[in-house]
DNA sequence: GTGCTTTGCTAAATCCATTTAGCACATGCT
DNA sequence: AGCATGTGCTAAATGGATTTAGCAAAGCAC
């Protein structure tokens, strides 16, 4: 019946000692001054008895509860929360840390409440994390504990970790070139208001400046772009569509994978082949871009390493503050010509 | 500098009161005698100080922490898990519980831990989530709170939550007949362990006996049988190509959306519209299924119902012993011929 | 043997909210 | 007046760990 845990105090009785020693000795604090016998002896009855602290009571006396809050806009729309989400939680696994999960819609009310909540329970750290990167709202509260942004940004606090767009934006036009592409490139999903980093996402601007300076590098100029301001599947069918009435692009550049998707679907109806006669280089590396045929090359967002990242920094020594950028990996499949085999391939030296 | 949190007591002497008076009337006792002056007092006092009471101390206490813990076995592979963490944490946030999610790989010392891990945090319930559904392997430690299965079930944990395969398979086949396709109905991801409920998952064999039920009722028979042993997207392709080689089928019915989607490849490749040519009919509601054109009609997994059922049940009353099946929703797009215009639909009466 | 340091350990305070037990006064009844 | 009952509130114990302050015995110097 009321076989209540058991707590320090038994394992100290069952030792023939202090709780004090006790304490000390399985939190294993390192100037004491306990002898060996001492340490055996404790050791063995936490571990006869089955001992597991309680948290509750610890967290009261120390302030510290290891766990930490991620916060988030939205978990749902995703096929990026959950990567984001996966990484920390191996990380903080790692760590011997608990994650609580917080979504907020981004709503400042509910945003209010998350972190309140968070804090009320002695997190140890706050993520914020944005399904889109962007510069995120948080609360003006008083928040006293290391805080570190995901795939967002926010003026008051600096440790963040991003996608590296940039180069991200580099290595798409570089997979081009490098398959022997040079000519009559088509950019996909252009938009004038997210170049500017006006729109939805400070990232993507970064992204746009690769393509462009690796475009410049390269002594190349796209010979259409094609804007929209959703990058959904059905505005890539409709871009590409229109296009091909009246041109046939040698390769299109798609800014996502979605875009990306509707691209093939129109290039399939005009019995145009991939890559033999369209070549596709995209971004995301969404689950779609393996199911497609042939499979498209992309180049990934590294959600699960940010993920990873964000509990490391946060739980790390609280140095640098400048925003750690996460390389984006080179996804290689079917849709260039060959040169390089399939498979996915890290990132490389340069 | 060191301006701490606000405890109890500060609000107890700003209300010129007892710590006893101001802790019944916060966490508002019902049988309690106190003025309603006292009240009043109280309630000023905390909301001038911005009192938030300090959870460890009160779980400390009371044993009880306002949380839950979400153990599954992958939140990565997933469309599906992020579904499922949503519906929970919408409905942990509506009942003023937070939760902490546990990722164990389904590996067993990692669900040791978890499980571990949540009870020494008085988590007041778990939740098992499992991927796919099947039979969970729950670790064998004394859990004293509450447990609901998620799309699994247990032997010893009889509460669980799943998706209304059985139904849904009536109501896949249901629309089929209901747009007036009555021969050459071609089965695709036929497969004899699912359908025996030996391989990954029980529930898919309920999926399997409302389909073979529906068809029964309705004097049809499938004019071929399509088996594979994984539903991945390359399988629907392939299967569908051979098919095509010696026959036309009217209708697909698929066993999931990415079955659905390498269809799709392959009937685009032979030239054949859909739907005048082909309908299909398929399972989950992926993302994916309104990217395709036209929109792959579906009988959606619903994630998030279960997810938010889930906590109900475990924050619930606890009582029926038997497993919540969650109704799968019909979701009408293009890839059947019209009858039913487009958009989602919530499951009919029937 | 006196005085000082070191070693090995412990008593008690502390974190903060909840809860049990009960006090002091007022009211009602006879 | 005497006793029971009700009202409004509080002192103190409690939950289980960590941590501060410090005690007793042993070791050492001279």
């Amino acid at each position: 019946m009321g076989k209540k845990r058991v707590t320090l105090a038994d394992v100290a009785r069952l030792a023939g000692l202090s709780t004090t020693a006790a304490s000390m000795i399985l939190t294993g604090r390192p100037d004491t001054r306990l002898s060996p016998e001492a340490h055996k002896k404790v050791h063995d009855a936490a571990a006869s008895l089955g001992y597991r602290p309680n948290v509750a009571a610890r967290a009261l006396r120390t302030d510290k509860s290891r766990s930490i809050a991620f916060i988030s806009d939205y978990v749902a729309t995703t096929r990026f929360a959950s990567g984001l989400i996966r990484g920390a939680l191996s990380a903080a696994e790692e760590a011997k840390h608990v994650m609580l999960v917080l979504e907020t819609g981004g709503e400042p009310a509910r945003e209010i409440q998350a972190v309140e909540t968070a804090l009320d329970r002695q997190v140890d750290g706050l993520i914020f994390a944005a399904m889109r990167a962007r510069e995120v709202f948080v609360p003006d509260l008083a928040i006293n504990v290391p805080v570190v942004m995901l795939n967002g940004t926010s003026a008051r606090f600096p440790n963040s970790v991003l996608p590296g767009e940039y180069e991200g934006g580099r290595k798409a036009v570089e997979l081009l070139v490098g398959s022997g592409i040079e000519e009559d490139i088509v950019l996909l999903g252009h938009n004038a208001k997210q170049e500017e980093g006006l729109f939805r996402s400070e990232t993507i601007a970064r992204r746009f400046m690769g393509i462009r300076d690796a475009m410049a590098d390269a002594g190349l100029q796209f010979s259409a772009e094609l804007s929209c301001w959703n990058w959904e599947p059905n505005f890539g069918y409709e871009l590409t569509r229109k296009l091909l009435k009246s041109r046939r692009p040698r390769a299109l550049l798609c800014l996502n994978d979605r875009l990306a998707f509707g691209a093939y679907q129109a290039l399939g109806e005009a019995g145009l082949k991939i890559p033999e006669d369209v070549a596709l280089v995209s971004f995301d590396n969404d689950e779609l871009a393996s199911y497609l045929r042939p499979g498209l090359t992309t180049i990934g967002l590294p959600h699960e390493d940010m993920g990873r990242r964000a509990v490391e920094l946060l739980l790390g020594p609280q140095e640098n503050a400048q925003p750690d950028l996460v390389p984006m990996p080179v996804v290689v499949r079917g849709s260039l010509p060959a040169a390089l085999s399939a498979q996915s391939v890290k990132p490389p030296a340069t």
